[in-house]
DNA sequence: ACCCTAGTAGAGCGATCACTCTAGGATGCA
DNA sequence: TGCATCCTAGAGTGATCGCTCTACTAGGGT
């Protein structure tokens, strides 16, 4: 499963085969249909929902690690700029380009990735609001954060260089700080 | 090719045959091979270059009939949001899947994405400049902007919702904003 | 009339696709 | 020991993949 979705961050919904995924999981081909009677669309749907909860699990466990958001915004986004290099630029955002295929083409999978970008935003957009911003500005500046996150990893892994991605980081936390100190003074 | 990039952009790379591209271009199959002997690299190839110059000089047309740099990205990302509305929100980003698609399986396409993104954000950047920002950060915040446009698009497809894609410009234009404004009141 | 090149046209190639089918262990309960 | 259930195991299905191949047509130069 794990396995499974690394093959489809690194070679998308449309390239990764069913044989590739037994090979990696190293199971049998019988026990894929056995324990996902649906295919290779419930297959996608249960890696799409593991992999956003494990992505979201790892944000909060960044944000709540952060003195304060601003700082945690920088985390986050030089965290997944150093990973990218790390990895060879592979290992970015779990789902995006599942998203980005099946999002005209199944909508069964385009669901799937709705509810895990929503459940990104909402749990951003819960730690901002928090942190003293009001809900509906929360849950816009969130849905931009994961926007912008998204769009970096893209430019990141087309560049094969993490600038893309810090760069996003750093105007995103002006965006914040920008946000809260609207908050303090309010005009 | 018009409409192979409407297959790309709808099916993505992987999940588009070389056979509905000819029944979509009503050619025969024989002479795609002689017009892209490559095959289908050359092909994508060619559709990526293409569509991505076409989407520049749109971007280009937009800023360049607004009255200042902030007003050009609202009606941008808007402009966006509506056309996604419009097309069932399938007239998205022309490269964008095909970019995450290939980042870690096609270097020669790869590079292709790397080098229409670069001519977006150059060609952002240099309007930025115009207006006053200085080198540097026109081009940080370029690539801002066009990262926060293909996270847009990536939401907003998810979501069947022009709500994200017209948020995230809400963003980008405060944060244009600020960076003049700091241009202005240095310090 | 002759050929040469450019481009049209599609049948057919092996490989791979998602998927189905049948058969064989393993475990728990009787 | 007998039996049902859960899961393993992989050969085999037709369809489709990207691609190659050969044959045909059109038009210009000689």
């Amino acid at each position: 499963m794990t396995a499974t979705g690394e093959l489809f961050r690194r070679h998308g919904y449309n390239g990764t085969g069913l044989k590739a995924v037994t090979i990696a999981a190293d199971a049998p081909f019988g026990s894929l249909y056995h324990h996902f009677p649906g295919g290779k669309v419930e297959l996608a749907e249960a890696v799409i929902e593991s992999s956003g909860a494990a992505y979201r699990e790892l944000f909060e466990l960044i944000y709540d690690s952060a003195p304060d958001a601003a700082t945690a915004i920088t985390d986050f986004f030089d965290g997944a700029a150093a990973v990218l290099e790390e990895t060879d630029y592979v290992d970015a955002c779990p789902i995006g380009t599942v998203a980005l295929e099946v999002a005209s083409t199944d909508d069964r999978l385009r669901q799937a990735t709705q509810l895990v970008f929503g459940s990104w935003i909402e749990a951003v957009a819960s730690r901002l609001h928090d942190d003293g911003l009001d809900g509906p500005e929360a849950e816009d500046l969130a849905t931009t954060l994961v926007a912008a996150i998204e769009g970096g990893f893209m430019l990141s892994r087309a560049a094969r260089s993490p600038a893309p991605m810090q760069t996003a980081g750093r105007h995103m936390r002006r965006l914040v700080e920008l946000a809260f100190d609207e908050v303090r003074a309010p005009g």
